[in-house]
DNA sequence: ATAACATATAAAAATATTTTTATATATTAT
DNA sequence: ATAATATATAAAAATATTTTTATATGTTAT
């Protein structure tokens, strides 16, 4: 039974189910989180640890980052995510949204030399500056 | 975001998911968990509380008695209620379900008087009374 | 090698949940 | 009316989770 009580607690908690709903549109690293939902580090990577270990992310390292992305290979819990996103208004998350969009937005804008960013990010950055 | 995460939290403990177990063969009364999970009244009371907050379960006053049973009125609760069960087997619950099946074979040869006993109660004693 | 950075982890503090114990309320029996 | 029973609720204690603060680890830049 643990594993469903694990599950479910990993769903339990409103700064997860932002994580996960950040996540809807593509992965991101950890420190995009902290820009996106104004937190501080070690708070975003417990809860990242706690959706990693219910399997409902995986992570993957790139350079210096870890990146998280969600874990669809379960279909039960892919049903699962499936509900809890459509259940969440974008609305809901819209300053996370833009927080986020600005914290690319300042990478790409920043200039950074190109070895100081991974090539996921690279790629939204990109994707930004053409919107704008 | 909050009704999400509570219905959850709900689901995220194990009492609680060897109550709904317990629901899956028709409902049961307070008395009838007490006996079934050898738990103390107001801690299943308190459960049970949360279960229904959640409307995962509802109640039904019968006399003295309070019934509580699965509420299948919402598609998505149903279907997580139906997943959980399924993903539970039997054997987990094996006790509690012995001790509940001991304790109303218990009221059922107490042979106590019609009015000490609520008409669902009566129903599955003598359901009982026919197996053994 | 040293510094800067991203992330993880450990320990302490804060908060939330669960359990227990005691008591209240409502219903039915005497 | 009074006692007995079923359940609910409140308060205190126990436990678990979350948050913060400080530090460790690993990677890349200088």
């Amino acid at each position: 039974m643990d594993e469903l009580t694990s599950l479910f607690k990993a769903l339990s908690d409103e700064t997860r189910l932002r994580i996960l709903k950040l996540l809807e549109s593509g992965d991101l690293c950890v420190c995009d989180f902290v820009a996106a939902m104004d937190m501080v580090q070690p708070r975003v990577s417990f809860h990242l640890n706690v959706l990693k270990k219910a399997n409902l992310v995986k992570d993957r390292k790139e350079g210096k980052w870890m990146h998280y992305s969600i874990d669809d290979s379960d279909m039960f819990k892919r049903f699962l995510i499936l509900s809890v996103l459509e259940r969440i208004p974008d609305e809901q998350i819209k300053d996370d949204k833009k927080r986020l969009d600005e914290f690319l937005k300042k990478k790409a804008e920043g200039a950074l030399p190109d070895n100081m960013v991974c090539n996921s990010c690279r790629a939204k950055m990109n994707n930004l500056r053409s919107k704008s």
